[in-house]
DNA sequence: CAGGATTTTGTAAACGATTTCAGTTTGATG
DNA sequence: CATCAAACTGAAATCGTTTACAAAATCCTG
């Protein structure tokens, strides 16, 4: 509630004494403050030094550079800690040493598993080094993107991490002159301007195409996820287009959907795709979750796998090997990858020299659910 | 690499001038020092007040109240602001305002879609508040979550999101000294000094039992999580273990397996439980992941689900609703449930009082893998 | 246009930590 | 016990914001 006075009463205690209005009322300024609730007062390291009888400076230094002090001084101040439940604030230290302990990850979604890996992969190796990972999400969305950038660089993260290399030129430009180390994962080849850990999606596809093509199959269509604002989505479809140019084939608009990551969207798709007149004998997914999707409809439309339809996915999830059938698919070893470029963040903030991009092996594993094309016409079994 | 000076240079570019010794050389003091990379100077609050001419006060003032600013010159500074890419430090706001704007929370892990929906959730509320979301994962380890919670009291965080009501009083207490709303998910009953959104572990696994038993199961078998350090789990054992022994029936060691969340544990799992002598021809799991994986491994041995095992799942993750059969789980409402969380801290950051505990309905949701027992013996087909 | 009320703007003091440089203590040695 | 060097400790400046208060500018009103 507003509360009056003539002097507006500034505390620690009641730092935000929002001034509501101010009002001349006969020679004396009048103040309306809108006080809010007390703010508990936090131990500081003056506190801790006054408890542990030495100057700021030596705790500090018992915390930061233990072996500078000696052993009785540091055990008192130690216990003094301990006390008073002391925890340095990391605003104030950030302030001082201009640099964060923190790292950024942006992420499109967290609702994936590949995701959830990596992010996994990246906080173990940070902590390790002593960081703390910053997560957020995007939506596959550029402009979130930038928004969630810019929120990590007034956080004072000291590096960071992007999916895919298809950022604005202009918040790159911005992160270079930050001086924030910036690694983007995932996407191949990486622009010259850019560092990068990732494999070239449209390669990968490449791969699956030809196998499928090798097992003489001819219409084969894709499952894409939405290729919009998602440079390895489209660089996925890219590839399996390519791939069929290559062999004299094409990819009409009825052999391609695109549908969001998602179990009821990808059967939905498959629908879609098995609708065209001349149905496909092979569907090339635009990862694990589109092919999952697509499995269970088939299965659910009575459509054998891969005895009438073949289907690849994209990932290697965990689930793909464990499905039935298991899940023919391409491997990328996300821990691996994440886990370089986390290194690649470190260096970088060392000053040390790495090679400014590195690519990744991604390798296709064959299992159940892909064969041979049907000798009879339609693809239903 | 070290450099030799007779004064150790301070300079905001190189504020870092780490002190490797010192050494008195005639008179003179002798400092080595390792000087690191040079920080980048980072437009301050000063510079821009310097380009757009006004002073600090104004444009923070633009920045925050803009109201409070003519329009001419309001214009101008967002200029400046613009022009110099001025970002503010969150760190100095955060020591000013004694509060940082960001909210902590700590899950188990992240490799789970039940937790990945629990952070897309409240990121989104949050972040309508703007309010920033810090994300830490504990491996199921209490101490790492103490470390955890430790590391965001340092970031300032204003408010702490746990998973459950497992954690240490002292946590607790040294929470409620700082001033930090803490709000505990997903465990109940709500431990009365604290503040928690969950629902009842133990009486959802009873029902389920209860509708097994109503089916006419009476070897009901558990593949638990590990309870261990999880008062979930342990709930839902003893949910099983109570509704069974409210029907005159127990839960032999042989009727139990602990395993972690995961398809190969679980599989292996159920491998075990059925290895027992007495069949049990119902096993329920203590979520929906050892659900799937018990599935694919009563798939691979040949055993019909449900007609000779029926299987009960709990979370009711998007893809128990996919699989076929169609998992039989319980149905947690993770996104509904979080964002009440988010709410119980947003209120009790504005002093707002609102219920100290909150229950949330969770519902058995009865699919196709589970049935009546079969009626021969024993439980394979 | 005088004179008061009302808006706008600026000055300067915090917030909590780290670290430079100087001063003080301790330890070793002849 | 002197004496010098090495090890330790402390005072004070600084990091980038916000905001209480004062001062200046603007707006009315008769």
């Amino acid at each position: 509630m507003p509360v009056k006075a003539t002097k507006p009463a500034y505390s620690p205690d009641f730092p935000y004494n929002t001034l509501v209005s101010t009002r001349k009322n006969g020679g004396e300024n009048e103040y309306i403050l809108a006080m809010p609730a007390p703010v508990p007062a936090l131990p500081t390291i003056e506190d801790v030094a006054r408890h542990a009888g030495v100057s700021t400076a030596t705790v500090s230094r018992v915390l930061n550079q233990p072996d500078a002090v000696r052993q009785g001084l540091k055990a008192q101040v130690q216990a003094s800690v301990l006390a008073l439940g002391y925890v340095p604030h990391a605003g104030a230290r950030t302030m001082k040493l201009r640099r964060s302990g923190t790292l950024g990850a942006i992420f499109p979604t967290i609702d994936n598993a590949i995701f959830a890996k990596a992010i996994d992969a990246l906080q173990r190796r940070l902590a390790e080094a002593g960081f703390q990972l910053l997560i957020a999400t995007s939506d596959y969305d550029p402009q979130a993107e930038e928004r969630q950038a810019l929120t990590m660089l007034a956080r004072g993260v000291d590096g960071l991490l992007l999916c895919g290399c298809g950022q604005d030129a202009s918040l790159v430009e911005r992160l270079r002159q930050r001086g924030v180390p910036t690694v983007h994962v995932m996407g191949w080849p990486v622009p010259p301007d850019r560092i990068g850990v990732g494999f070239d999606n449209a390669r990968a596809m490449g791969q699956v195409v030809k196998y499928l093509l090798d097992l003489g199959h001819r219409r084969i269509a894709m499952l894409a996820g939405i290729t919009r604002d998602n440079d390895r989505a489209a660089a996925r479809v890219r590839g399996v287009r390519e791939a069929l140019a290559a062999a004299g084939l094409d990819l009409p608009a009825a052999r391609l959907v695109e549908r969001r990551y998602g179990l009821a969207p990808a059967r939905e798709g498959l629908r879609q795709l098995l609708a065209a007149k001349s149905q496909p004998t092979a569907v090339v997914c635009g990862n694990d979750v589109l092919a999952f999707g697509a499995l269970l409809e088939a299965q659910r439309l009575g459509i054998a796998v891969p005895g009438a339809l073949s289907i690849v996915g994209f990932d290697d999830l965990e689930l793909a090997a464990h499905v039935q059938p298991a899940l023919t698919t391409v491997r990328v070893p996300a821990e691996a990858m994440w886990r370089c470029a986390a290194e690649r963040v470190l260096a970088a903030l060392q000053g040390s020299e790495l090679p400014r991009e590195t690519e990744i092996e991604v390798a296709l594993v064959v299992r159940e659910s892909s064969g041979p094309p049907p000798k009879r016409r339609s693809p239903r079994a």
